[in-house]
DNA sequence: TTAAATAGGACTAAAATAGTCCTTAATTGA
DNA sequence: TCAATTAAGGACTATTTTAGTCCTATTTAA
């Protein structure tokens, strides 16, 4: 339907792990070793996590990984974001012109309002939801109406 | 942030070319010509548009394709899942074993709820919203508390 | 019967993603 | 001060996915 890739799926996992015990430091062997995803796999995603400021890290022994928020303040949407930067569901394909002369083209505005649509919902459920199962989030409706004004 | 296929966004302008003249039979050249996709793209994306049955087709001479239904009641998600399988967001990449000794696993389940969320944003959205620039869908609300029960 | 279309599927090419590894820098504690 | 530990950064390779093309068969109208 809609695809996010693998990398953020080991981000959940292992941002959930760190949840559970937020203010402790955790090393990345440590995570490699709870998830059972390979090493330099996950140091990868940790520091993406860390440049997206997600995760705050500590260099030298005794050193490794902490949230930098409270898990409720920790969004999916900013999850993503970070592993995968700020692509739009699509940008148009095809050449400006050729899309305005083709179909009027309202198109591209249109996904414009579909991706902020899609994005509200993701801002909407953060890691404290992911965590405890099948919590209500805070804002329980999305108002697309309001996008369309 | 998140991301369809090329050619579902080709798709969308291939529909929203046929939606402006709704009984009208296109042939794939003739859509190709109009929207600049090179011919063999846009008869794959047809083909894909008709096991979909977004569109029906008449093969033979004076053949071609035409719209199925109403563009009121095609959807945006009904074209990226014609073009992109009904594939979610995201399956648990990592053994189902790791992820719940590893964090409980809330995640699997909610991931599934940030895709009907997500779903039922895109099935809100149609082809003529697409075509009459920032029209507003007929569902405004998507009651995300809903899924959480 | 011929020309104009689509159907289906195989194939190739290109691009994106995932995954690994190496070198450098920082910190702690002996 | 040195050794051990840990992250930072970036280059690189491999894999997978996606896009794009092409060929052959089938259908239909005139």
């Amino acid at each position: 339907m809609i695809r996010v890739g693998r990398l953020t799926d080991y981000a959940t996992v292992i941002l959930s792990v760190m949840a559970k015990d937020k203010n402790r430091v955790f090393a990345a062997m440590e995570l490699a070793a709870v998830t059972g995803i390979a090493l330099p796999t996950v140091s990868k995603i940790l520091k993406m996590l860390v440049n997206a400021k997600i995760l705050i890290s500590t260099r030298g022994s005794k050193g490794g990984y902490m949230l930098a928020n409270e898990p409720e303040h920790i969004t999916v949407a900013a999850v993503i974001s970070a592993l995968e930067g700020p692509i739009a569901l699509t940008e148009c394909s095809i050449s400006k012109q050729a899309c305005e002369q083709a179909s009027g083209c309202g198109i591209r505005a249109n996904w414009h309002l579909i991706n902020q649509t899609i994005h509200n919902a993701l801002e909407s459920v953060t890691l404290a939801d992911l965590v405890r199962p099948l919590a209500v989030p805070e804002e329980s409706y999305i108002p697309v109406a309001s996008l369309y004004q």
